[in-house]
DNA sequence: CGTTTGACTACGC
DNA sequence: CGCGTAGCCAAAC
C-alpha cells in the first residue's frame, strides 16, 4: 500500500503522541501505531503490518524537522532494543538518554517492556485527540498477578 | 535509470 | 534466544 497521502500529517500525530510519552518509560513502534486509525485509503490488514514502519519513518524525520520537542529516544522496537545501527553514534545517544532516565538496559542491550513499557496516554486525551486504544506492550505472564512476594 | 536501503514485525528454525 | 525472510515503497545513490 502506499505511504500514508499526508505523510506530514502522519508524522505530526505520531509526534504529538510521543510527546505524551513520560520520562522512565517506553514505548513502541508498533504501539504507536496501534493508537493512530488507519489514513484514508489504506486497507486495515495493510496498516497492521506497516503501521509501525511508519512510525520509524516518523521518528527518523525528527530531528530534520520543526519537532525538536520529541522524546525520540523513548521509542524502541517490539523487542525493547534500540533499532538505530549498533554502532552509530545515534544509537549511543538513544541508550545514553534512556539510562538518564532510569530505564535499564539488560546484558544483551533490551529494556524489560513490562518494567519500562507505557500504558498509553489517559483514556480522556485519546478520545480528545480522536485516537486508539493502545495495544498493550504485553507479556502478562511476568508479572503474575496473585501471586505474591514476600519481600 | 536500475539498485540498495531503511528508527518494523511476526514467524519459522 | 538468535538469525534469516517476507512484505512494501519512497528516496538516496
Amino acid at each position: 500500500m502506499n505511504f500514508p497521502p499526508d505523510s506530514k500529517s502522519y508524522f505530526e500525530i505520531v509526534w504529538k503522541i510521543v510527546r505524551e510519552i513520560p520520562s522512565g518509560v517506553v514505548s513502541t513502534y508498533g504501539q504507536l501505531a496501534s493508537m493512530i486509525p488507519p489514513p484514508p485509503g489504506v486497507e486495515e490488514a495493510d496498516y497492521e503490518r506497516y503501521g509501525a514502519v511508519w512510525a520509524g519513518k516518523a521518528m527518523n524525520a525528527v530531528s530534520s524537522a520543526d519537532s525538536d520537542d520529541v522524546p525520540w529516544q523513548r521509542v524502541v522496537n517490539s523487542q525493547g532494543g534500540v533499532s538505530l545501527p549498533a554502532d552509530s553514534l545515534a544509537a549511543a545517544e538513544q541508550r545514553q538518554r534512556l539510562v538518564q532516565e532510569g530505564v535499564a538496559f539488560s546484558a544483551s542491550g533490551k529494556i524489560n517492556l513490562n518494567t519500562y513499557g507505557w500504558d498509553g496516554p489517559p483514556a480522556e486525551w485519546l478520545r480528545e485527540n480522536r485516537l486508539l486504544t493502545p495495544k498493550p506492550l504485553k507479556k502478562p505472564n511476568e508479572d503474575k498477578p496473585g501471586q505474591m512476594r514476600l519481600f
